[in-house]
DNA sequence: GTGTTTGCAAAGTGTTTGCAATTTA
DNA sequence: TAAATTGCAAACACTTTGCAAACAC
C-alpha cells in the first residue's frame, strides 16, 4: 500500500494526517504482509527509523486506527495487547513459548454456530486462538 | 464438592493444606456451579467472609490451582486474568459492555480442524471467545 | 526440624490521563 | 483561527517479587 492510499484511508476515517500517523501507517501497512505488533514494538521500530514519536502517541494512534477498522486487537497475553493489520475474518495460533502469533485463515477450521442472543445484543467479534507449546 | 474432596484434590496436586487454600477452594468449588472470578473478586469475597488472606496469597494460590488443573485461565480482558472453575473443554461468551463471562458447552459450536504443527509442538489449549455487546 | 507457604510492602509491567505546546485543515 | 493532535510525566490497574515470620508435615 503506498503513501497515497494510506492517506486516503486515514482521511476516510476522519483522521487528520500527521507525521506520526503517516510514519506508523508506513510501518504497518507499507508491505501488504500481515503484521502482529505491540505498542512497544512499533514504538521501538519508529525510533530506529529516526521517527520522533512518544509512546502515548503510539497508543493513541493504534487505538484510533483500530476504531477506524484499520487494525484489530488480539488478546492472547494477559497485560499486553497485540494489534493485527489483518482485519479480515481469521483466527490465530499463539506459541506460548516463543510468543509468536500466526494467522489462520477463516473457514479452514470448520464452522461456528452462534448461540442465541438477546434481541438488543450483537456479536462484536469471535476470537479463536489455538495455543501451542513445546511437547514435554 | 465437600471439604474432604477439596483436600484430596489439593493433596493429589502435591499442595499442602493451609487455611487459606481451604478457604479459597471453599469459595470456588463448594457449590458445583462453574464460577468465573478475578483475583481481586476472590480476595474481597474472602475478606467479607472474615477469612484473613493477603492478595499476594490469592494470586499465589490461584496460580497453583491452575497449574494443578483445578482452574483454567481465561483471557478476555487486557490487564486482567479470569479464572474459570470449569476446566472441561468449553468456550466462552464475553459481554464487552457488562464484563459478564458465560460458558458455552464444547461441541455446540461446530467442529474445529487443527492446522498441522511441527513435530515437537502440541496444542495446549483452544480458546474460543464470542464477544458480544449492545446493538448500536 | 525442614521445607513450604504466608503477608507485607515495594517494585514491575503495560496502559491511560491531564494539560500545555504544537500542528492541521 | 478553531479544533485536533502531540509529548511529557504522572497516575493507574493489575500482577509479581523478596524476604522474614509462621506453618505443615
Amino acid at each position: 500500500m503506498n503513501e497515497r492510499q494510506q492517506q486516503s484511508l486515514m482521511m476516510q476515517a476522519g483522521l487528520r494526517i500527521t507525521d506520526q500517523r503517516l510514519a506508523l501507517s508506513a510501518l504497518l501497512f507499507a508491505d501488504e504482509q500481515p503484521r502482529h505488533v505491540t505498542a512497544e514494538e512499533v514504538y521501538d521500530e519508529a525510533k530506529q527509523q529516526g521517527v520522533r514519536m512518544s509512546l502515548a502517541t503510539v497508543y493513541n494512534t493504534l487505538h484510533r486506527f483500530t476504531a477506524a477498522g484499520l487494525l484489530r486487537e488480539v488478546q492472547v497475553d494477559p497485560g499486553r495487547v497485540w494489534f493485527d493489520t489483518n482485519v479480515s475474518e481469521h483466527h490465530h495460533m499463539y506459541d506460548e513459548d516463543t510468543g509468536q502469533l500466526t494467522d489462520i485463515p477463516a473457514g479452514s477450521l470448520g464452522s461456528v454456530t452462534l448461540p442465541k442472543l438477546k434481541a438488543n445484543k450483537q456479536v462484536n467479534r469471535i476470537d479463536l486462538v489455538i495455543r501451542i507449546g513445546t511437547r514435554n
